[in-house]
DNA sequence: CTTGACTCTCCCCTTGGGGGAGGGCGTATG
DNA sequence: CATACGCCCTCCCCCAAGGGGAGAGTCAAG
């Protein structure tokens, strides 16, 4: 062979890709070969592929596919001439940012939500406490009707604002006693940044002294923690108003449903 | 059958999951049927597999592979389980976000690049001009040699701090004559911020008028324009200070090595 | 001429399914 | 009762962008 070809070995040293490689891209049409040998089926590449290759591995290196790559090389021969591809596939990359980040911060958020429940769970006597609450910004959707319900606006609150939320799940309470079928209540959501949604209330809920207990065990074992933490209130004459809020520390969570009997809501009476 | 076990496409409606997906994830063990009938091979679905199939679809919103979720659901049952492979796989996925970003920054320097040599070819008329630089943060390499080692310069720069290049590349003449094998020059690139770099040295270039004149045509014509340019400033008598500069508006780009005849350098002589 | 390095084609594998062919099963209707 | 329709099965091929390897042919040097 003449001096100035190169074998399919020694085109793949100079240009850095595989042999495999360039047997794919000479099948599909995207560098060819400047010679096959009709008998041995060799292929020779010269120097001006060189080039071409160089321009192929540029593009892959920008995650262009295989497909648009050869679109471009046979239309162009200029960057100037690829400007629309390169906005359209910058435009789909930062697509793709945004999905990854969404998915980013509801992983961060499942791991926040769960080292927080396990710092309870560490801590925690399961005594009737007094603490300060920081105010915290929440969004939240009023209902009226059964309990059972409020999984509905935790849902209504995911779908609209689900790249916002930074931490567990609470619910506020706006009956003063228990109510089975009418209750007034309000199932929120943490939110990292005040943001607006239609149909959502985004407000940043006071902070203060109130009083709270530690419930572990299923949601129908709350009405126990909330005989103890009322008895508390009572025995030490405590004035309590409302809203009044549980925090689900931990619940069914994001991803498994895991084990009621390992739940962990925390009971908060605002004092005032 | 029972009127608590489910057709495939029953439970397809049920959980979303398409009924191609739904035997797949049975050939992988996934998501395996209640029973399957002996003799029809017809599966049939419980009530406690919509909770399984919800599981696994959240873990595939969040991008887990098929092996790491059948990982997950053999070993645990709780958030608290997982909590190593959510941190594993948040490390991913925020590692492809940056590679991601990478790759956008690199498309938005080609665009922005190509988008000012249509600028400057649109509204130049050839002419020596002057006019005021602003001051630029770029990196600079230091070299001593010949001009077209100058290249090496570049790729070293584009190899340190590929991501935060941000406008086209220049060159710093600090050779108040031409020399041709012992010449003392800087390839130069627009920086969008400060950054260290080893070997590399970043700083402001400081702006101040100065005469410029567009190149068009290959880098071999490039005397004319110096002539051209050199002449009007020995005119004038304008005072000329080191170094001058060549900014390479246009040339062989990022990807295509495109026309000589089109490409565009600024010359530009601090006026001082 | 032989040997070792190189190359060829052909086939299977990866992920997460989608599309369709050809055939079995059950039931509602003419 | 026959049939038509809907649902289900398995089996095979397809996508992108190659990787791995088998078995056979080729090239160049000793």
């Amino acid at each position: 062979m003449e001096p100035s070809f190169f074998s399919i070995g020694e085109f793949s040293k100079i240009t850095g890709l595989s042999v495999k490689t360039l047997r794919f891209y000479h099948e599909k049409g995207l560098l060819v070969p400047t010679v096959v040998d009709t008998e041995s089926g060799y292929r020779y590449y010269d120097h001006k592929k060189i080039e071409k290759a160089r321009v192929i591995t540029q593009l892959r290196a920008l995650e262009f596919s295989l497909e648009d790559i050869a679109a471009m090389l046979r239309r162009c021969e200029d960057e100037s001439d690829i400007l629309g591809f390169l906005e359209r596939h910058k435009e789909q990359i930062e697509q793709g940012i945004r999905h990854q980040r969404n998915i980013a911060a509801n992983i961060e958020r499942i791991i926040a939500t769960e080292r927080e429940a396990q710092r309870v769970m560490a801590a925690a006597g399961y005594a009737v406490e007094e603490k300060t609450l920081e105010p915290m910004i929440v969004a939240g959707v009023r209902m009226r009707g059964k309990y059972s319900d409020c999984g509905k606006g935790f849902s209504q609150i995911g779908r609209k604002l689900g790249r916002h939320l930074a931490g567990p799940a609470l619910c506020l309470y706006y009956d003063c006693e228990y109510q089975e079928d009418d209750a007034d209540f309000e199932p929120c959501m943490a939110l990292r940044q005040a943001v607006e949604a239609e149909g959502i209330s985004v407000r940043t809920l006071p902070g203060g002294r109130c009083v709270t207990l530690v419930h572990q065990g299923p949601y129908e074992q709350l009405g126990r923690s909330y005989a103890k933490i009322l008895e508390h209130v009572k025995r030490k004459q405590i004035p309590i108003t409302l809203p009044s809020r549980e925090v689900y520390l931990k619940g069914p969570g994001m991803i498994f449903k895991g084990d009621p009997k390992k739940y962990l809501t925390e009971i908060q009476l605002p004092v005032g």
